[in-house]
DNA sequence: TAGATTGTTAATCGATTAACAATC
DNA sequence: TAGATTGTTAATCGATTAACAATC
C-alpha cells in the first residue's frame, strides 16, 4: 500500500509546479496545503519527515523545494516502463505515451496476445508476450503496468515478475499476489465508484 | 478519502463472487482473506463493523454474504453515472460501456465541449455540456467522472455541483475543491506509477 | 467431545492534529 | 521590534493486530 505521506508529496509537487508556472518563486504551507487540500500543519509534518526545511519567516523558494522533490523520487533518471493488455485502458493510457505519467518516466512497449493488438496504432508499439524479455533489458524496465482481464492478471504478474520486474501497477480488478520484494499496486476503478455511491447514500 | 474499510468489503465482494462461480458456497475468514491480500483476522473486523456475523464453525454463507453486501452498496438499486471529457481515459470507459463499473452501476451519457468528440463512435452517447442539466435530470443522476484536461476540471466540477451532482471520481490531476456534502474522490494515474518508482528505488 | 473458527475486546501501531517555542 | 511562520514535540485519533472467550 502506498503511505499517504507519499501521495501527497508527489501531489505538492504538482502544485508547486503550477505555481511557477503562475510566477511565483516563493510560497507558505498554508498556500499549498489550500491548493493540495491539506492543512498547513499537514505540509510542514510531511516535509519535516524527508528533512526539508523552509525559512521561518519566508516560507519555502519553490525552485529548490521542487529540486529536492524530484531527487526524492529520482525524477532526475529516466524511467522506463511497459504496459501488458492493450485493451480499452490500456490504450488510452499507451495514447497518452509519456504524457500521462511523469517527467521522465516512458511508456516504451506495450504487450498484448491478440496479433490485431500488435498492428494497432496506438502511441507505443505493440508486441506478442514472447518479446517480454528482450524488451525489459533492452530498455531497463523494472516497472510494468497490467491492464489485462482479471482472468489473466495473476499469470501475466507472475510471468513479469520472472522476467524481472520489480514494480506493477495493476488495473486488473483482482488483488494480486507477489512475494514481499515486488511493490505491488491494485487499482480497481470500479470501486473507486462504488465507495462515492455508498457514501452518498450514507448522506441521506 | 475512501476508508480502507470500505474499499475492503467491496473486494471482499467480487472475492466472494468469483467463489460463488467455483462453485464454493460457505467460506472461512481465513480464505477470503488470503483472496483479498488481507489477515484473517482483518476480514472478520471489516465485518463485525458492518454487523456482519458468520457461524462459529461453519464460516460465512457466500450467498448470503452477498446480498448483506450488495444491500450495504445498494447495489439492488440502479445508479446513473455521467462522464465529462471524451478524450484518452474518458472514451476508454465508455467504451467499457456498464461492464467496468459495477452491477447496476451505468453510464449513461458522456459530455464535451468539442463537437468532433460528440460524433465519436463511443459505448454511449455523447452530448454538449449545455445538455448537462436535461440529461442529470432525466436520469436521475447523482454521481459524475471528470476526465477532463487538469486547467477546466474545477469549473468542470463546479458546473456539475451546480446541476445536482453529488458525488464526484476526479482523474484531472488536480485536487478538487468541493463544499463538504460532495463526496469527492480524486485518483491521480500519474502518481500511483510515480509511487512505485519511489518505492523501488527505497529498497536499493 | 475436541478442535477449529468466530466475534469482540484490548493492545499496539501509525498517522493526523494541536500546541508552542524558536526565529526570521 | 512585533508579528507571522516554521519545525518539532506532544496529544489525539483512528486503524490494525493480537488475544482469547464463546461456541458450533
Amino acid at each position: 500500500m502506498i503511505k499517504s505521506n507519499i501521495k501527497r508529496l508527489l501531489q505538492y509537487r504538482l502544485c508547486l509546479t503550477k505555481f511557477k508556472e503562475l510566477g511565483y518563486s516563493r510560497i507558505f504551507s498554508y498556500n499549498l496545503g489550500n491548493e493540495a487540500g491539506v492543512s498547513p500543519e499537514q505540509v510542514r509534518k510531511d516535509f519535516s519527515i524527508h528533512g526539508i526545511t523552509g525559512n521561518k519567516k519566508a516560507g519555502y523558494e519553490i525552485e529548490s523545494l521542487l529540486i529536492i522533490l524530484n531527487q526524492i523520487f529520482r525524477m532526475d533518471e529516466i524511467h522506463n516502463v511497459i504496459l501488458v493488455g492493450m485493451g480499452h485502458i490500456g490504450t488510452a493510457l499507451a495514447n497518452y505515451n509519456n504524457h500521462f505519467i511523469g517527467q521522465n518516466v516512458y511508456l516504451v512497449a506495450g504487450f498484448d496476445m491478440d496479433p490485431a493488438k500488435q498492428n494497432k496504432k496506438t502511441g507505443i508499439p505493440v508486441f506478442p508476450l514472447d518479446k517480454l524479455s528482450e524488451l525489459i533489458e533492452g530498455f531497463q524496465v523494472s516497472t510494468a503496468i497490467i491492464t489485462v482481464p482479471p482472468v489473466s492478471a495473476q499469470e501475466v504478474c507472475n510471468n513479469l515478475i520472472d522476467k524481472g520486474i520489480k514494480g506493477i501497477l495493476n488495473f486488473a480488478p483482482i488483488v494480486l499476489k507477489a512475494p514481499k520484494n515486488i511493490i505491488v499496486n491494485n487499482i480497481n476503478l470500479s470501486t473507486e465508484i462504488e465507495a462515492i455511491v455508498y457514501y452518498l447514500n450514507q448522506q441521506k
